[in-house]
DNA sequence: AAGTTAATGAACCATATGGTTGACTATCCG
DNA sequence: CGGATAGTCAACCATATGGTTCATTAACTT
């Protein structure tokens, strides 16, 4: 798996774009941050470790806590990905006006 | 899923994201598509198949081809979210920096 | 009519994902 | 010491993912 591979996957699962949000507002302990959601430690757990492996957020053991803190450098490269798009949804430039301009070129 | 879980998802395989790429420079045939990979048709139509459920591509059948064609505007709602994270990643706010910056405001 | 090409469908396989529970480890608090 | 709190680990389960092959349908070509 690439980089861009494991960013996009960690990004799409809802919960872990919540643990991302939660961390935002700055550096959380695990505890904390699995409160919000209907599961169990476990489950929240793992999906830092799923964010932890892209990348996205960094474990630091304190006593028996662990704090979380957001790392948002493969964010970026996943944003700067998509805006190579950017033109065909900028609506001035949409896909079906690309494709016709891309016919009458010819 | 919602909306963005499956943008996210479709845009976490390689093949997935070089099948846009493809399609950005124009409409493309299935087959087209398939060609530069290693891999069966049927594989590469799964592909195009996710791709088409998360919206990213329309597929209009014309004769025994089916016609491919980038559709970007779920990446733009993908690209916004991520926008949300721009000051942590713009080097001038990093995620440390923020950290500290939270610690020394209390 | 016969053959080729484009594509899907179904069955199968291996592995990954997202969740659970229960046992365990380690730390903090009294 | 004894108990509560934070977290991991292991086992298990259901479902999804990414690929294959073989058969089939549908549309062009000659």
């Amino acid at each position: 798996m690439t980089n861009l591979d494991s960013t996009f996957a960690a990004l799409s699962h809802e919960t872990r774009r919540a643990i991302l949000g939660k961390l935002a507002s700055g550096e959380t302990p695990l505890s904390d941050l699995a409160k919000p959601f209907n599961m169990s430690l476990t489950a929240v757990s793992k999906h830092v470790r799923v964010l932890s492996d892209a990348g996205l957020l960094t474990v630091e053991r304190r006593g028996r806590t662990r704090h979380c803190r957001l790392n948002a450098q493969p964010m970026k490269q996943a944003a700067d990905w998509l805006t190579d798009y950017q033109s065909f949804w900028s609506g001035q430039f949409d896909s079906l006006a690309r494709h016709l301009a891309a016919k009458g070129d010819r």
